[in-house]
DNA sequence: TGTACATCAGTGAACGCGCGTTCACTGATGTAC
DNA sequence: TGTACATCAGTGAACGCGCGTTCACTGATGTAC
C-alpha cells in the first residue's frame, strides 16, 4: 500500500476533524467564543468526551478555527489578486483584495470577529497563528512592490514627509515591515500603505459590528469610495 | 425637607448603584462580555439575588455599563475639544480629539471592546445606547463646521470628485449624517471626514487588539503619523 | 491467508464547578397623620 | 413628638440548567509475523 493511500483510519479521521470544526464553527455565530465543546458534541451526536479523541481542549479546537479562518480569508485574498491579469494595474489588485476581504467579513461575520475582533478572554493564541495572519498583508506587499517597480508609485515621498515626517525609531519599524512584506520601497510608501490597510479593515469592521446601520445603506458602494480614495492617498492612483 | 436633598435611601441606593458597575467593569477585564452577576455579587459582600433590585437583570446592566463607557469617552473627547482656546485651529482639535479616544481606548482596553468590539452574543442593544454613542462625532461635526466657516476646507470638492464621485444615493445618505452632525458642509468633505473618522478607530482598534504587537512599538507617534495624514485628507491642513 | 497483538475512536459515568433567576422572608428606613 | 403603616434592600434556599475534563471500558481497525 503506497504511502499515498491513507488508511481508512485515518481518512476517516480527517473528515470527523473538519466535522467537528465546520460545527463548532455554527456555534461560534450563536455563542460567540464562548463555544461550547458539549453541544459541538451534542450536535454531532457524540459524546462529549469524545471530542478529546481529536483536540487536546477547548483551546486548541478555538486556535483550529482560527488558524483555519486566517487561512481562508489569505486564499481568497490571494485569489482575487490573481485573478487581475493585467499585473500592472495595481489600482485594479487593491480593489479586488479590498472587496475580497469585505465579501469575506460580510459573508461571515463570526469569522472576522473571531480574528479581527475583540480578544477572546483567557485565551491566548500561539504562535502557529501568526504566519496565517501574515498571508494576507504579503498580497498588499506584492501589490506595492508592482506599483513601485511599474513607476506608479511616486517615487520620492515630497508630499507626506513634508507634513509629517517619521522618527527614526519609528521609520525603523516601518522599514523592518517592509522588509517581512518583501515590499522594497521607501518607509513612507509602506507607512501609508499601512495606513490604507488599517482603513480597510476599520471600514469592514464598522459594518460588520454594526457601526453602519441607520448610517449607511449603500455599503459597497461606501466601501469602494473608500478604497479608492485611500489607493489614491497611497499612490496607486490611474495612469489615466 | 427639599427636593434637593434626597432620602439617605435614595443617596445610598445611588451609590450603591455605581459600586455594582464598578465591579462588574473589573469583571469584564477579565471575563469579557461573559460577565457574572453571581461573581459580582460575591465581590460585593453580597448574594447574587441583590442585584436584582438594581438592575431587571444581565443586559441591564451590561446596557448601563455600555452607557456609561460611551458617556465617559464622549465627555474625554469633548472635554479634549474644548481645551484647545485657539477654536480656529481645526488641525490642532482634530489631533486632541483623536488623542483623547485613542488615550481612553489603550487606558480602558475592555471598555473599549465593549462598545467598539464584536457583538456580543445574545445582546441586543436597546435604542438607549443610540443618543450617548452618536456624541463623540458631534464632536467631529463642530470641528468640520468650523473648518468651513473658517475657509480652511476647499469650497468645493475638486480632487475628490474628480476621481471617485458618490452615486446619488450614497451622496443623500452622506449628507444626512452631515444635517445630524450640524455641520453645513458639502457631502463629499463629510465623506472625507467619515473617512477620517473610520481609519481612527481602525487604528485604535488594531492596537487595543493586539495587530500592532512585535510590529509597531512607537504606537503614539505612529498614530500621531496616522491623524495628521487623516487631517490633510479632510483638509484640516495647517494654515501656515 | 491467518493469527496475535497494538492502536485508537467512541462510551458512559463521574467530579466539581458555575450560572441566571424566582420567591417568601426579615428588618431597617421613610411617610402620613 | 409619637405612632401606624408602607416601602424596599438584602437574605437564603431552591429550581433547573450548563460546563470542561478525567477515566476505565468496549469493540472495531490496523499491523507484524
Amino acid at each position: 500500500m503506497p504511502d499515498s493511500a491513507p488508511s481508512l483510519r485515518a481518512r476517516v479521521r480527517a473528515e470527523m476533524t473538519e466535522e467537528i470544526k465546520r460545527v463548532a464553527l455554527r456555534h461560534l455565530a450563536t455563542d460567540g467564543t464562548a463555544l461550547s465543546l458539549r453541544a459541538v458534541a451534542r450536535d454531532l451526536g457524540m459524546v462529549s468526551s469524545a471530542l478529546y479523541r481529536y483536540f487536546a481542549n477547548r483551546d486548541e479546537l478555538l486556535t483550529a478555527l482560527i488558524v483555519d479562518a486566517y487561512n481562508v480569508l489569505a486564499e481568497e485574498v490571494e485569489r482575487a489578486d490573481a485573478a487581475v491579469t493585467d499585473r500592472a494595474d495595481v489600482l485594479g489588485r487593491w480593489l479586488a483584495v479590498g472587496h475580497a476581504i469585505r465579501a469575506w467579513a460580510v459573508a461571515k461575520p463570526h469569522e472576522y470577529a473571531l480574528i479581527y475582533g475583540s480578544p477572546i478572554p483567557g485565551y491566548a493564541a500561539p504562535t502557529t497563528t501568526i504566519e496565517p495572519a501574515t498571508r494576507p498583508v504579503l498580497v498588499l506587499g506584492g501589490i506595492l512592490a508592482d506599483a513601485r517597480s511599474a513607476g506608479v508609485l511616486p517615487e520620492k515621498d515630497v508630499t507626506l514627509e513634508g507634513g509629517s515626517p517619521l522618527g527614526h525609531k519609528l521609520r525603523a519599524e516601518i522599514e523592518t515591515v517592509a522588509e517581512v512584506v518583501g515590499a522594497e520601497v521607501d518607509a513612507a510608501a509602506v507607512a501609508r500603505a499601512l495606513l490604507a490597510w488599517t482603513e480597510l479593515f476599520g471600514a469592514v469592521g464598522f459594518e460588520v459590528f454594526g457601526r453602519l446601520n441607520n448610517v449607511i445603506a449603500q455599503r459597497e458602494e461606501w466601501f469602494d469610495w473608500q478604497l479608492r480614495s485611500m489607493a489614491r492617498f497611497i499612490g496607486l492612483g490611474n495612469r489615466s
